[in-house]
RNA sequence: GGUGGGAUAGUCAAGUGGCCAACGACGGCAGACUGUAAAUCUGCUCCCUAUGGGUUCAGAGGUUCGACUCCUCUUCCCACCA
């Protein structure tokens, strides 16, 4: 039983510091029932969660079905002071009114994959606001300038002269401290937050606490693009939130190699069902769609329901596969001028074109159709009446001229 | 605080008085090919009912027939020195 359950936690992780600890918890749940504090903190400064950021909600999910309590910590006070991102940025600080904001929509998508049973969400400035300024300098008296800057990012920045502000040296102490009061028995995070998960056992340490944290880190998951993290700013992503046959159909549109890394991060199957759709690939017995469909259903009925997965994938076949038209496509009414309308101001107004000109270069190349039948005349006049309109492979629009 | 250098389209980056709506790369869009892709090849990539017109090269003025290119001031960055 414990040997399958470490099986499953060990899965995908990029790293794990403390692994004994893991087992000993483990190992008391089974013998005596005790359950043990898993902690993973949250920046409320992007409300809508990608499947990034469930890489790291399902290992907490899988630590629940083995006896663990999550803490789901809300950096509500830390968001404030802003978050030394990867890229080298001072990055933007948050106001009180846009985190309270973000927290709702937070974590009712977080609870898509958490049990609601067995999570406590905490917000950290319940604690942060009473620590005040002296408690404030003695958790910084931890720390020395020179271990501040052995972090990559920071000794990056130092080095090529990109200012670092004083208040970011603080996030990884007051992340630390997190665990301090919370007493976590184990800390989650991506691979870019390892010094800052070690901060929380070396604060531990400092104050007392017998037992440091284990530290459990999740390689950080590629967007789409396969190449950048997957994001919201670099729009590379799949939200949670995806309407079914958007998400089916970002699944389908990522590369082979990529679909491989999802399988092992984001699917439920076992290594071995997936080890074995692998060879099942490379020697040419399944088809690489086959396998990529298996995916974008399963991620699509776990964020929607199965229904809602196989109606997506056989819209999908519909659209792309056989190139008929979907099912659902917006219309839009708009009045003609004199008892006409200009096919580049149409594709503008159904939201199919940026602008007139870029309609005039699409209808140029032959992108452009209109009841299923390419175009070629930019100056086209539409006299009332119902169209279906098509820039692309995959943008359509209903239109009535009236 | 001093002295130099820079700010160009989504990003990077050429251009240094007219040939500039501005080379190139990436990204993006469209076409071909496919398994939806990816890879590859081709075209496009400020706006406007357009073989033409309008607004751009940090911001504000100025010189000039004419400025992204020259001058002045402002803002922000960067380098070296203190």
């Amino acid at each position: 039983m414990i040997e399958e359950a470490l099986k499953e936690i060990n899965r995908g992780c990029a790293e794990i510091i403390d692994n004994e600890r893991v087992e000993k918890l483990l190992k008391a749940y089974y013998d005596e029932g005790q359950t043990y504090a898993v902690k993973a903190g949250f920046d409320p400064t992007a409300p809508d969660l990608h499947l990034g950021h469930t890489v790291l909600l399902q290992k907490l999910a899988t630590f629940q079905k083995y006896g663990g309590r999550v803490q789901f910590l809300i950096g509500s006070f830390t968001a404030m002071i802003g978050d030394p991102t990867g890229k080298s940025a001072t990055r933007k600080v948050l106001t009180k009114d846009e985190i309270v904001k973000n927290i709702e929509s937070y974590t009712t998508q977080a609870f898509k994959i958490l049990d609601k049973e067995k999570t406590d969400i905490v917000y950290n400035n319940e604690w942060l606001d009473a620590l005040g300024a002296a408690g404030m300098l003695e958790l910084a008296s931890n720390l020395t300038v020179a271990r501040m800057l052995e972090r990559d990012d920071f000794s990056k920045r130092y080095a090529s002269n990109t200012p670092i502000a004083v208040s970011e040296f603080m996030y990884p102490l007051l992340q630390g401290y997190d665990s301090v009061y919370l007493k976590s028995d184990i800390e989650i995070g991506g691979t870019d937050q390892k010094f800052n998960l070690l901060m929380g056992r070396q604060l531990q340490k400092a104050y007392g606490i017998k037992k440091q944290q284990a530290v459990l880190m999740m390689p950080i998951l590629e967007g789409l693009d396969g190449v950048q993290k997957m994001s919201k700013s670099l729009g590379n992503y799949i939200g949670v939130s995806d309407e079914p046959n958007d998400m089916f159909g970002k699944v389908l549109s990522i590369s082979d190699d990529l679909m491989w890394r999802y399988y092992e991060l984001l699917s439920t199957k076992s290594l071995d069902e997936i080890a074995m759709l692998r060879s099942g690939v490379e020697d040419g017995t399944l088809h690489p769609k086959k396998v990529k469909e298996e995916l974008a259903l399963e991620i699509t009925a776990r964020f929607h329901n199965e229904d809602a997965a196989q109606a997506a994938k056989a819209e999908f076949e519909k659209v792309h596969a056989k190139s008929q038209i979907p099912t659902d496509i917006e219309a839009f009414e708009i009045p003609s001028e004199d008892g006409s309308l200009w096919i580049a101001k149409a594709l503008v107004d159904c939201k199919l074109e940026p602008s007139t000109s870029q309609a005039r270069r699409d209808i140029k190349q032959g992108g452009v159709k209109i009841n299923q039948e390419k175009i070629s005349d930019m100056q086209l006049q539409l006299t009332p009446g119902e169209y279906l309109l098509q820039v692309g492979k995959r943008k359509f629009a209903k239109l009535k001229v009236s």
